[in-house]
DNA sequence: TAGATTGTTAATCGATTAACAATC
DNA sequence: TAGATTGTTAATCGATTAACAATC
């Protein structure tokens, strides 16, 4: 039965399903069973069943899952059926990785601006659209009403400028920089990044090899 | 009291505090106690205490933490004080954002390596070093000894290239394919980046927004 | 000393796992 | 029908929060 309100912990492995479902899609499976998803994934049944239950009953007993249907189904759920505008802040070097190196049409989104300070970047290429000055990012809000932003400043601007998106009529951000945007403002979504605590945790990881090496 | 296996969701909150203890001391901070540093950070002062506890006593009854002991401490706990030789495989546009966009001797790392396929790159700088031809990796290896990876090389090939480098003598992996590496060799560490789930992740918020204005 | 705040134990909460009846 | 596997409830486990004695 569909619950109300989704644990964040469901809702982390919901991408990772749908990923893995692709990849069985793409592998030409049929049906799956929970149990081996389950295998696949690294997850216990009960976990996979658990998770899906709280959107629908989406298997057959004694048949298990329709590989394209849950696919479909989870899609669905994430919003990757939609193609919420997105503009990028900063088109730097990380800015621009990013804008060019993942789909954002098959991830719910689309890139519809660029805005960046530096004139050796302006005009120029970001996957499908060029960079505009940081300047006119008002007036492009105004006409073309992008909800989400992705945020590659450095870090010293980065409040400054998501109070601005945010008066833009930015709701969701996607936050690369350092600085953890905090969410005082009611109904703005974040997603902090922080590919530095991301490396650092392997610091730590690495460590305790270490000292095991030692005894 | 130090504890022996210290739980992955404190091990997650220990590069946030480290990096919000360097921004107290930056402010001038000397001392802070745990209700004011779980005010800063949107934690409890339970947690806090908590997840310091793990690793010993560095408070001081009726006086707080010293900003800068704590932040060493945590330094230490997170191996920060090594540089453990690293390398990038894959200089693409996302390999090379990522190598110059993050400090890796502050985080507990030190980029002694980058190599692509692509004879364009080969040779460029990336950071402080120069692209060598993947063909190079193995002689390399053999005698720089580097310990840990950045894959940022296309999906598909990341599988084969995770056990060549793990035959290279790599035991840590900071994955930024869309693969994700499963960990069946012991003692081989794995941090899966994964960004497009993160901006999936960033969808499906965006969808729950979306219907509660419905409503 | 009195006040403040830690370190730590106990209580609560939430998430994962196990079990099994329902059912395809 | 018999076998398989779901959906779902109950049991377990782990993480967070509350409480408070210890102590600076």
């Amino acid at each position: 039965m569909a619950r109300d309100s989704i644990s964040n912990s469901v809702i982390r492995r919901l991408p990772r399903y749908h990923r893995f479902l692709g990849e069985l899609e793409a592998n030409g499976y049929i049906r799956i069973s929970s149990r081996e998803l389950s295998e696949k994934m690294g997850l216990t049944a009960s976990q996979i069943r658990q998770d899906f239950n709280c959107f629908g009953e989406f298997g057959q007993q004694g048949y298990g899952y329709n590989v394209s249907d849950l696919r479909r189904e989870i899609g669905n759920i994430l919003g990757l059926d939609k193609h919420t505008p997105m503009i990028l802040i900063g088109a730097g070097n990380i800015g621009k990785a990013i804008a060019s190196h993942l789909d954002f049409r098959s991830k719910g989104f689309v890139l519809t601006g660029a805005f960046d300070v530096n004139p050796e970047i302006i005009g120029k290429p970001v996957g499908e659209i060029n960079v505009s000055d940081i300047s006119e990012l008002e007036s492009f809000c105004a006409e073309n009403k992008p909800v989400s932003a992705i945020l590659c400043v450095p870090t010293s601007v980065a409040p400054a400028m998501t109070e601005k998106l945010i008066s833009c009529g930015i709701k969701a951000f996607w936050n690369f920089t350092h600085y953890d945007i905090r969410i005082e403002h009611k109904n703005i979504l974040v997603e902090n990044v922080h590919l530095g605590d991301s490396l650092t945790t392997l610091s730590y990881g690495l460590n305790r090899i270490d000292e095991e090496g030692e005894r």
